[in-house]
DNA sequence: GCCAACGTTGGC
DNA sequence: GCCAACGTTGGC
């Protein structure tokens, strides 16, 4: 079976969940998510993928840090907590509507890749982050462009 | 805090 | 199956 991605991109509000919360846990589930095509992609993940970690929202957004896809991905039980704020009554433990993974925490960046940075790399100009109004949350990268992040980064004081 | 852009819902 | 209305995301 042929993979196309094996790079992904996760938002989070570091308000919510930051690097610094998952380098404390150092394992965490990827839940919650509520839209489809982001669900899509956590149905394309591999145990191994590679998954950096944006926050958005704040004074400062970027890529964080990276972590790695731990866990073949799993009914999203958020889904089913009545009282939570992710409850969703078309999604039941027979029939999963929303999905999560696990990931593992790989690294915190010494210093934020801005996206006004990621903007500048060329072989991302097409990726989904970097267009008007995107919102999308899961973002799968190509291999092209997750290795001109990595080398930026190897560029830079990381 | 504002507002543009988007995804989802629901009426028809 | 269309599309207006709505709620939410996310950069600034």
């Amino acid at each position: 079976m042929k993979i196309e991605n094996n790079y992904w991109l996760l938002k989070t509000e570091p308000s919510l969940f930051s690097i610094d919360d998952f380098q404390r846990e150092q394992k965490t589930t990827w839940e919650g998510v509520r839209n489809f095509e982001a669900r899509n992609n956590i149905k394309k993940m591999q145990v191994g993928d590679g998954a950096f970690i944006y926050h958005s929202s704040t004074k400062n957004n970027g890529i964080v840090g990276y972590g790695m896809i731990s866990s073949p991905y799993f009914p999203d039980e958020t889904a089913f907590d009545i009282k939570g704020p992710y409850y969703d009554q078309k999604s039941s433990e027979q029939n999963p509507l929303w999905w999560a993974i696990e990931v593992s925490f790989k690294q915190k960046y010494h210093k934020v890749i801005t996206l006004s940075e990621l903007k500048t790399i060329k072989a991302l100009q097409k990726c989904r982050l970097l267009k008007k109004g995107n919102r999308l949350s899961v973002i799968g990268l190509d291999s092209i462009q997750a290795s001109a992040i990595m080398e930026y980064i190897n560029r830079g004081v990381n």
